[in-house]
DNA sequence: TCTTGACCTTCCAGTTACTGTAAGGTCTAC
DNA sequence: GTAGACCTTACAGTAACTGGAAGGTCAAGA
């Protein structure tokens, strides 16, 4: 497989894979007599496995730990175990910050004429506390 | 007021406040005599303005136009609603988009044992339907 | 007066996780 | 043989800061 293919496949772009094994996230892949990277379904499953965990929130090097558990046959379940509630708990608290900016904006923009005036909340809004601007 | 005070009053911190500076996202501060950064309340209000807009989730750029639309005196508030009504709806998909991670992650560590063995989801999830992993 | 510590300054390098671009090699089809 | 779609490396750039070095300034205390 090349690696175009492996990017249609996994969701990743050829740059990121070719980054990940620059940045040693991905054993080197094999070669072609031509030079071209070539792929198998090992190679694959990792990096949509790396895709499916960027997606999901872990960083590259939280990434990189759960795919050395993936890796290591004698695997602490525990660890990833602790690694996925903390995870979870990160995107809790996430979810509820996003929660209060949405109501803010809406907040502002339900204040706002939303015609061709200067009248609007939501610049007064964000200016806050400090007394008029310049 | 010196920088620090101001970094206290905003929240933001004295490299970023001399970092939006250098890129001209605020006028160049005045001088005192000692070459200090001097910073009167209009400043601080700009500088507030900016650390409120980008803690909801404005980027930079976006965060440049609310603040030029603050300081046109004839501002168009509909260029300010439709900004952040836009925005808002980034944030709901950002949301929705957290939660079913946070679903994914949840039910991994549901299946998970967590004791010290091999046993679980969670590696598996996130390996996918690739197959085996090398 | 000297010194200590907390300020302030500029400049340059590093961070994360890529993305863009240039310059060139390879392969397949017409 | 040539066009277009692949592939390669290498280097620079991105956002939005952050850290650190090297040095100037200022107020308080011995």
């Amino acid at each position: 497989m090349q690696i175009s293919e492996v990017a249609r496949l996994s969701g990743l772009t050829t740059k990121t894979i070719r980054y990940y094994e620059e940045i040693g996230l991905v054993d080197p892949a094999s070669r072609g007599v031509n030079g071209y990277r070539q792929y198998d379904v090992g190679s694959l499953g990792q990096l949509r496995f790396l895709a499916r965990a960027r997606d999901v929130g872990f960083n590259l090097e939280e990434s990189r730990q759960l795919l050395e558990l993936l890796r290591d046959s004698g695997r602490q379940s525990a660890h990833a175990r602790s690694l996925v509630l903390e995870k979870s708990d990160q995107l809790q608290k996430k979810i509820d910050q996003l929660h209060d900016m949405q109501a803010v904006l809406n907040n502002m923009a339900r204040r706002c004429n939303g015609d061709e005036g200067p009248e609007c909340a939501i610049l007064d809004e964000l200016a806050g506390q400090a007394g008029p601007l310049s």
